[in-house]
DNA sequence: CGATACACCTGTGTGC
DNA sequence: TGCACACAGGTGTATC
């Protein structure tokens, strides 16, 4: 599930519930996900008030008035869903009802206003941990990761400079957080589609006009996959980085052998597997 | 340094 | 219905 799209819808979804107030319970209820939770986790997240969610690459920040942050990764399978916040109102149910434990929840944290938010990941790759705030992107698990795609760092000749010399194929540098951040599977497929270079293309052997424009499509693909996922997210009780309503818009991904959307193209969409991942794309259109 | 394989886990879909 | 197998939105680590 979980690329920068729906780390931002996540992000979103959360902060009404989290920013600005407390943490009055910390239930945590197992030792650690892909790694073993910092010692103490319980006790420094209760009376702590979350000052802001941030974002940066899949992480999520969440940065607390006692100096630390909260970092959070949602690996293959994590959700974070919110219940009990005060709105949407339905009949028949109380403010401060919590719908019942599942399957792999694996934490749980209870807000002052009564929201409750829950950390659900069934493949458990996914990560907490608290970190000082002042030195966030010094962290081991931060300090390496590329340029926001969304930000200004993240350009042409940053990519252009980044990609220089290399022979490997595009599709799997794309998806090196090192040099830019937050692009998965998914995305990758969908913008190299949408800028026409094929997957297997060596990355340093991309001219500077079609550079240009696969930076133009991350961002938009990013943006647009950012937009569809706020508008599912109008009920904050929902499960929140489900796909949202932009699955209905990949136009390459999981669509093996279907006809390539871009306008005129007479192509059929294959799968081929690189670095041991699926990558969709369509041979007549993308090269 | 770059490229590749493997590791970590559970759930789901497919073919026999 | 059971079973084996492939595969799934990520990424740190080991190895060449």
């Amino acid at each position: 599930m979980p690329e920068l799209p729906e780390v931002e819808t996540v992000r979103r979804g959360l902060a009404p519930a989290m920013e600005g107030r407390r943490i009055t319970r910390a239930d945590i209820r197992r030792e650690g996900l892909r790694w073993p939770f910092p010692p103490g986790l319980s006790a420094r997240l209760t009376g702590a008030r979350v000052e802001r969610l941030r974002r940066r690459s899949k992480y999520i920040l969440a940065d607390l008035d006692n100096g630390e942050s909260l970092l959070i990764h949602l690996g293959m399978s994590g959700r974070m869903t919110v219940s009990g916040l005060a709105a949407p109102f339905v009949p028949g149910q109380f403010h401060h009802d919590h719908p019942p434990a599942e399957k792999h929840d694996h934490v749980v944290l209870d807000m002052e206003g009564g929201a409750r938010i829950t950390f659900n990941d069934p493949r458990r790759f996914g990560a907490l941990d608290l970190i000082g705030t002042a030195t966030a992107e010094h962290h081991p698990l931060l300090a390496r990761i590329g340029p926001e795609p969304l930000g200004n760092l993240f350009s042409t000749a940053q990519l252009a400079h980044s990609l220089k010399g290399r022979k490997g194929p595009i599709k799997t540098l794309l998806l090196d957080q090192r040099i830019v951040a937050g692009l998965g599977n998914i995305y990758v497929c969908e913008a190299l589609n949408r800028a026409g270079i094929h997957p297997e293309r060596a990355g340093g052997r991309i001219g500077t006009v079609r550079l240009d424009r696969l930076v133009l499509e991350i961002r938009d693909v990013l943006s647009q996959a950012i937009e569809a996922g706020g508008s599912s997210l109008r009920d904050y009780r929902q499960a929140s980085g489900e796909l949202g309503y932009f699955q209905h818009n990949f136009r390459v991904y999981d669509r093996e052998s279907a006809p390539c959307p871009t306008p005129d193209c007479t192509g059929v969409i294959r799968r081929i597997v690189q670095g041991g991942r699926s990558t969709y794309y369509c041979p007549r259109c993308q090269r």
